[in-house]
DNA sequence: AATGAATGAGGCTTCATTCAT
DNA sequence: TATGAATGAAGCCTCATTCAT
């Protein structure tokens, strides 16, 4: 008998690898990327280290396929959540429930959004990451300039890059300043700036 | 022993503090926090291991004095510089010279800004250095309230907390997107917007 | 379950088995024992690592059997090779031909004879491939004295040893020398010496 | 009050190194150099892994310089109690002494010569080593030539080397067969054959 | 005050070997 | 018979930190 057919073998594969991944994630976001063993990993994903090896090259590729997994499916998922709205909103509503949504994604996601922003800032020597960074960036600024060019605002491409970079920075302030960051307020004063 | 020594060894050991701050922020900003060891600086700042503890506690110690002596002091010299400029500048010059201020150093100091990006998003378990951000944007908030005070601008303490952060998150972009980013445009439109 | 199936089964086995080593040779000869893993070995016969393992106990087993397997036919595919040519040749003739087959395989075989010296070497704890070793340098040292004694030179023991040793070390000198080592010119001094 | 003298330092550093280097001859040449652990080394030495680090960059560095320190300074050994003799020996008596004292060497630092035959065979890719070897063999093949000269050998540079060659095969097979093999007779005949 | 040799814990990675299928 | 996912010990190396001088 051959060994577990082909295909129920990939899927479990594909399991594991997602296992990996997930884990990994929560750890570099927990504890930062170099405070992240793969030691660390590999406890709390109940495997061995050796394993991880196995779906991975090293402790950076691990990283960047955690980000390639993550991060794009996340923006995706928002633009694609905005798209749905799209045919019972004006132009301008769809505007203001997309900034909605990252507001959201913000607070529920702070960990990977973190993560990212820290390797973004350290990420000079590890080029496939910063691949990745601009990858999605430019899908950013991509989904926002359309979203401005329906509602027919002019300079869509840098507008796009100050909105995108706006939230970036919003981001940012609430995750140093926390509580004491009032970010609904924030929200809603840029949106109604936004959408004016 | 007399008080003039004593006098004499204390500006010694200033200076010699100094010495290996500025050489561990360099080594920090460029290559990163951990990256850089200890050695690193020592052979850098031409002294050796050891003195380092004689002055600082541990690695992390060494970080977070970096972070309170060289930070803050640079926040205030944008600020400072601003203020000797105010006798001869309308309100709204002052604020658009204000932003230029903080788009230079944007660009002069990019490796001091990233690290503390990098450092605000891992910071969650190093109160210290989590304190001094915080110190910090305060006083950013602080100032940049005022000038949207003298322009009689409503809102003032959310648009503040709002240009913050934009300023923030273009540093942010423009650190990831490198070449790819018009700043200069960015710049001009950003200022523009702030300023009518 | 016929005898018959028993032989082809048989047969098969032999055949993994003769690959299995056939490749091992291949890359602990090309790479070093210590640089070949069983996974190299394992992709490049296009078998699985578990399948190895059916068939030898361990690494070093199957390094056992590859110079087994392989060392001794070697050295008697050379012999039989001067036997076929013995009735043509006078009995130095033979003499300047066996020493001339070594010179070829040192230069074809460079990679196994380069592992067999340096397993020979390092083997105190190896009991087994010891053991080979000094069966086939018995071997050689037989066949050598023979061809000695046909030519009724004194001393045809010692002798024997003697010319085996050049051998060995001069295809260690070629090894390392590599271009540098003008191994036709060394050759044809060495057969005139021993066949003057 | 500075630290140690500079010179006294110096000398405690060049002591550490030695004995480094003699442990680790000691380890590699009685269990290989794969099969012996950095660890194993700093244990057999009384110190920590780390410090070994101190002083060479790399298990490979450690293992370049055992060879320099050791290598070299073997065969250098060798032809200076040669050249000590000189005076009082006709050349072919230099040339039997000069035989002579290759194999005591042979019996007393077999180690030594196991552990460099075996890299010898393994160092395709070690270019260091290689290197070490090459100049070693170089040395050797010339200082054979300068007696063969002396003593108005014809073709004394072929000769040299299969001289050389010659030593080295018998090594080889004096650390196979052990004590099956008479290294006295072979040493006698050997001895015989050069200087007749 | 200053040095830098020394430590040793801990990190990443490899790989022989096992075993459920 | 054959697979290859999984293990875990072991290897090399780094580096913050200490301490005798």
């Amino acid at each position: 008998m051959s060994p577990r057919t082909k295909q129920v073998n990939e899927q479990l594969k594909q399991k594991r690898r997602n296992q990996i991944i997930l884990t990994a994630l929560e750890n570099f976001a927990h504890r930062g990327y170099h405070r992240t063993s793969i030691n660390d990993i590999a406890k709390a994903a109940g495997i061995s280290k050796g394993l991880i090896y196995n779906y991975f090259e090293s402790k950076e590729d691990l990283l960047i396929n955690v980000l390639k997994f993550v991060l794009l499916q996340a923006v995706d998922t928002i633009f694609k959540s905005i798209d749905k709205k799209s045919k019972t909103l004006t132009p301008l509503e769809m505007m203001a429930y997309g900034i909605g949504r990252f507001f959201d994604v913000m607070q529920k996601e702070a960990d990977l959004w973190k993560l990212s922003i820290s390797l973004a800032m350290q990420v000079a020597d590890i080029p496939n990451i910063h691949q990745v960074l601009v990858q999605m960036f430019d899908m950013v600024y991509l989904q926002i300039e359309q979203l401005l060019k329906v509602n027919e605002v002019p300079d869509a491409s840098v507008k796009a890059r100050l909105i995108a970079a706006q939230l970036d920075g919003i981001a940012l302030h609430y995750f140093v300043m926390g509580n004491n960051y009032d970010l609904e307020t924030i929200k809603r004063v840029f949106i109604n700036e936004i959408t004016s």
